[in-house]
DNA sequence: CGGCTAACTGGACACCTTGTCCACTTCATC
DNA sequence: GATGAAGTGGACAAGGTGTCCAGTTAGCCG
């Protein structure tokens, strides 16, 4: 969303040393304390910058949160379309979706302070994230000849809401790999022997 | 959460007239607009009494709505324990758990603004109703001796989250019809033949 | 190198919401 | 109808958000 080459005005410097000491400050208090205990003052002053500045750029915490996660889903999303499988292409839909649950709680279990920070304003659904997953998952779907895509994907992406991660690992204690078992089992019995 | 009759000091009429004109004013002005668009001010103007008499007996919004949706939770509640088959007691636990899916799609249908309301303090997972809706499915696992029930749980609660079920009905516009029938393959596939 | 322009910066500002507090009122009981 | 307790309502302070604009700085061009 932010590394789409069409801007003929560079960015400049000053500005491009901001945003770092920007997201770097945010990526730490998100760390330190919740998601909603940050305000945009606090990472304003933490990055030794102005309100304006924060706002110039963002439009409120929810983006920059989004902009914190971008660099690690994407690392997610180049081995969904181009890396070995199971993750990448050439296995069983069944197989694959299993592997992207899998991705997903790893990428959850580092940086769930984050994942709940998107959440803040307005719900997930709207960023390009999602829209990648949701694309990932509605070709598993129909490879598999499951029925409906549209309407299964978003029930099959509900299990990843950060919310309900949070739930699991953080309030419930329970272990990744408990939860990726239990969605392994649900990834067979949808896109398994269908 | 509030008909635990041991209450020994009965509530006062006047207090009984002003909860009835709080939560008809709060049921009125989250259907009108979204659930954020609501502050307690509103409510309170809405209703006819002061913000403190609103904070006496409601901490926040999120309580406002839960105590709107307790009634119509209530009602599925009693048709899970008691009532026919395959909602009730009697039947196959694919068959309930499907069932049980489209009683609470149809919860949601008529109520979405509550739901959603019910969402803005902090997460769902708190309240009294998804304990019941957790311990309902979860029995349903396990008598289909289905792997780490307390696992499996939240998964398949997650579909039934109201900003996945808003997200699919509104902005989507899927019908209430593939959303019932989505879940029913979800819950037969998972249930069904295990 | 020096000036120009547009982007960038930072903090003051006004607005809105929340939650608390307390003097006053109303109810239920005796 | 007097009394005590529960209930009421609005003023208040605190805190966060997003906007705005005067001043500054980077990049470019003559």
């Amino acid at each position: 969303m932010n590394l789409l080459g069409d801007d003929p005005p560079r960015e400049r410097a000053d500005a491009a040393r901001n945003r770092e000491k920007i997201l770097a400050a945010a990526e730490r208090l998100y760390a330190e304390r919740g998601a909603d205990r940050v305000t945009m003052d606090d990472i304003a002053r933490a990055a030794g910058v102005g309100r304006g500045t924060l706002y110039r750029r963002y439009p409120d915490r929810a983006a920059i949160a989004v902009a914190l996660l971008d660099t690690h889903e994407r690392a997610v999303q180049e081995l969904l379309l181009g890396g070995p499988p199971p993750l990448g292409p050439g296995a069983a839909p069944g197989d694959r979706l299993c592997a992207f649950y899998g991705a997903m709680v790893d990428l959850l279990d580092r940086h769930v302070h984050l994942a709940l920070g998107v959440e803040v304003g307005r719900s997930r659904f709207q960023t390009g994230a999602y829209g990648f997953w949701r694309a990932h998952v509605r070709a598993l779907v129909v490879a598999a000849d499951g029925p409906d895509p549209d309407a299964a994907v978003d029930l099959l992406l509900a299990p990843l809401a950060p919310d309900v991660f949070h739930h699991q690992r953080v309030v419930l204690g329970l272990g990744a790999d408990r939860i990726k078992a239990a969605l392994a089992v649900l990834a067979n019995a949808v896109l398994g022997g269908a």
